[in-house]
DNA sequence: GTCTATAACCAGATAGAC
DNA sequence: GTCTATCTGGTTATAGAC
């Protein structure tokens, strides 16, 4: 079943706007991968202007993260916690991309935030004292522990996408180091 | 002492780059932040291209980037030394945002890379293993720490600009966290 | 070195045939 | 819905007077 050729151009403009930024996409570049004929008006058919297809492209992506975002573990212990955090982030590559790349510019940036915030960037202070209170691990600063355990995770992932490599530690073994690190 | 015309232009390049990105500037818009005539050519008695503006503008804030990482104070404590990476990555904030933005298209892409590596943190495996050895630190996964470390303290500043806020946890606090972590 | 003026080009967007 | 053809405006870059 082919997809319909509206469908075409938002995969198309979502691919090529995280590769080359809005800037760098032309309206002809986004006929051409979607088999159009480039030069063709016929994109002007199904999206009234670049700036509209960009933000029917920020309201899917935003849609899909809200949907297919996972539970997150509840009392789990601190290791599976961030493991958890970076897939979330993982599967939100493609908006945190555009965000970091032309933030400015996007449409809804509020909503963008708020599902980046909810899915992948919450490690929460309040969780680490009380683990600390319990006794179950060390008691130091929380809110600077819990700052650089979020700042961890989020500088992972961006890492992993913007700066070619994460120095050969995958996603388990670092989730597995920062357990270590905060437990001890 | 007015700067000469050609350092003008490559002072607002920079910080218009850094601000709207490649594409978002014109070379007219270079030419009016340098106090030149907006729409005059005048711009190419400095500059043979767009292009080449950026290639001088990156190589300048790459010079800038090595001459100050020479200043890394020696066999400190680990705490004075990510507050030193957190305040060097701060000065290199500049080069970090274009390399975010615009690193696809950036000349001299892998030595911006090693300039924001060895600028960012020092704290390489073999010195925590160093550390492990002499019974410093307690003995964890090296290599997975090293890597904790050098994104915990990226991340500090990517997410600051891109997710909003450090949690109001400043950098020596955050340094101090970071040492304690690793230390015990 | 800076200006006015302009060439050459490319991108966003529209009109109308099929 | 897609095409050919075109308009309009903005951007890079150059020519030549001062």
């Amino acid at each position: 079943m082919a997809a319909g050729t509206r469908d075409r151009i938002l995969d198309t403009a979502l691919s090529q706007f995280v590769a080359r930024g809005i800037d760098g996409v032309t309206v002809t570049d986004l006929e051409h991968g979607a088999g159009l004929a480039a030069g063709s008006g016929s994109f002007y058919r199904h999206f009234r202007s670049k700036d509209d297809v960009l933000s029917a492209v920020v309201d899917r992506e935003i849609d899909r993260a809200a949907s297919r975002r996972s539970a997150e573990p509840v009392g789990g212990s601190l290791e599976d916690h961030y493991a958890w955090a970076l897939d979330n982030l993982h599967r939100m590559r493609a908006l945190i991309a555009l965000l970091v790349k032309d933030g400015a510019r996007l449409p809804h940036l509020d909503r963008v935030q708020t599902v980046l915030a909810e899915g992948g960037t919450r490690i929460d202070a309040v969780d680490l004292a009380d683990r600390m209170a319990r006794g179950e691990i060390p008691v130091r600063d929380a809110d600077a522990v819990a700052a650089v355990v979020l700042f961890a995770v989020v500088g992972h992932h961006l890492a992993e996408r913007f700066f070619g490599g994460t120095l050969g530690v995958d996603r388990e073994r670092f989730a597995a180091a920062l357990a270590s690190l905060v437990s001890s």
